[in-house]
RNA sequence: GGAGAGAUGGCAGAGUGGACGAUUGCGUCGGUCUUGAAAACCGUUGAACCCUCACAGGUUCCGGGGGUUCGAAUCCCCCUCUCUCCGCCA
């Protein structure tokens, strides 16, 4: 949810909503509807206060004086409903405005479309395709059986087997040692979440039908662990000199994929069901864009030191989603594809998320205000099984990357006799 | 799944229709005392919003939502959660 208050006021705000794709005429109704709910505000508030000593005064009389007091106090009772229900309206037409208002955009976010994002940066060879894709080499290595997986839960699903098992769990805890260095606190979440948490988490109603819901309970099962995540500390006050706050979560994530149908339908590059380990930090506004740097640098860490060619690019405004005010997304190179495809992304959602959550921190003499969210992939497995399957696929075998050896005690995996 | 009890400030815990935004204790912060600290003593200590340059002022909040009443932490209804016991279970 945005600031009003900043949207009234500060033109750089209004700037970077109008470049997420906010409606200029939308946002002016929305002000003016704010401007009037304020006007009604003041209205109840003083036929409030009225009632309020009215109702004193017939404490505080004699008995044989109350029942004129009380029908003074009826009447104002009446004027209060009226203004109540004002009220009440003008601010059902806030709400509505104001949900459809995405997060600004930061002002080094570049404007426009799916296609514009900027590049940042380069990071190793790109390499040439190998014999196999990764869909072709997972199957006859024996690391992946899709066929099976469709028999038993539809397309989409897969089991992954084997050294592929071993090098997931080594992904997951070279991962986690990595962040813990850097003062995370690692989390299992509950996969299962409430309506509410996935409307305060701002899921919900733009993704809803990305989300398996659980029949004959009021559950959804969770796309990221972002979601548990966020709802951590929902109505709490965080120490100032605490923050950040760092969580590391782990967990399978669901997404039902709806409206990709025939995109990546090969392999694990996109399925229903997949490990993670996510990244969300909860940060001092005023160190919060220091906040996201650290954690495309840690992203940076993963993919480099698992000897992967990547790319760092500043995501479009109008790529952004509603919640992030900045996001940078990792790409990897897939020879078989001739491009890069995104691994990781992070992002900053200022303060948008956490206004709905009620999370906010408390400083010195009494100041606070709410706290930033950001968010970002530390390695969602099966799509960096992907990358590695065909990058470190060497004449028909997969050479582990070194980082990864001590985790798992493989060297090299090499196809079934 | 069955039965019962409960949800009040940072924590503990009072409060059964009007002086309660809420007794008290602990904790917090400030002070006195002390070479310093502890103890003791004195004081202080919730949040959001509206209005205002500021001061002052006002409204709301006792798990959430609705109701009764001139007036609700207190009475009624619904929901959620927590705890205890039984059953079941990795």
């Amino acid at each position: 949810m945005i600031d009003l208050n900043l949207l009234r006021n500060d033109p750089a705000y209004r700037r970077g909503a109008v470049a997420k794709g906010a409606d200029e005429a939308a946002l002016d109704e929305l002000l003016s509807a704010e401007a009037d709910r304020r006007t009604r505000l003041t209205e109840a508030e003083d036929l409030r206060a009225r009632s309020n000593s009215a109702s004193k005064e017939i404490g505080a009389s004699a008995p044989e004086d109350r029942p004129a007091k009380i029908e003074v106090a009826g009447r104002i009772k009446t004027d209060l409903a009226e203004a109540e229900e004002a009220l009440r309206q003008v601010e059902s037409t806030v709400a509505g405005l104001i949900v459809a208002v995405p997060n600004p955009a930061h002002e080094s976010v570049p404007v426009g479309e799916e296609d514009d994002y900027e590049v940042l940066r380069e990071v190793g060879e790109r390499t040439v395709a190998p014999p196999l894709d990764h869909a072709s080499f997972g199957e006859a290595m024996g690391l992946v059986d899709s066929d099976r997986a469709v028999r038993n839960s539809g397309s989409r699903f897969a089991y992954l087997m084997g050294a592929a098992v071993r090098l997931e769990f080594a992904l997951v805890q070279w991962t986690m040692d990595k962040l813990l260095e850097h003062h995370f606190i690692p989390v299992v979440p509950p996969v299962l979440v409430r309506e509410e948490m996935m409307v305060d988490a701002g899921f919900f109603p733009t993704d809803r039908n990305q989300v398996y819901e659980i029949a004959g309970d009021d559950l959804f099962l969770i796309g990221t662990s972002e979601v548990a995540l966020a709802g951590l500390h929902r109505g709490e006050r965080l120490d100032a000199d605490q923050l950040p706050v760092r969580y590391a979560g782990f967990s399978s994530c669901f997404r039902r994929e709806a409206g990709t149908y025939g995109k990546d339908t090969r392999g694990i590059f996109r399925v229903h069901q997949f490990d993670k380990v996510e990244m969300f930090s909860y940060a001092h506004p005023e160190t919060s864009w220091d906040e996201l740097e650290r954690l495309r640098t840690i992203q940076e860490e993963i993919v480099s030191g698992l000897g992967l060619p990547y790319r760092v690019i500043n995501v479009a405004s109008g790529d952004l989603g509603a919640a992030a005010a900045k996001k940078y997304d990792l790409e990897i190179w897939l020879p078989s594809e001739g491009r890069y495809r995104e691994i990781t992304s992070c992002s900053n959602y200022t303060d948008y998320s956490a206004r709905r959550l009620k999370t906010r921190f408390k400083g010195d003499e009494g100041k606070g205000g709410l706290v930033h969210t950001l968010n970002g992939t530390a390695c969602a497995i099966s799509r960096m099984l992907v990358f590695l399957f065909e990058n470190a696929q060497v004449d028909g075998s997969l050479v582990v990357p070194e980082v990864l050896r001590p985790y798992c005690g493989l060297e090299i995996i090499e196809p079934p006799a």
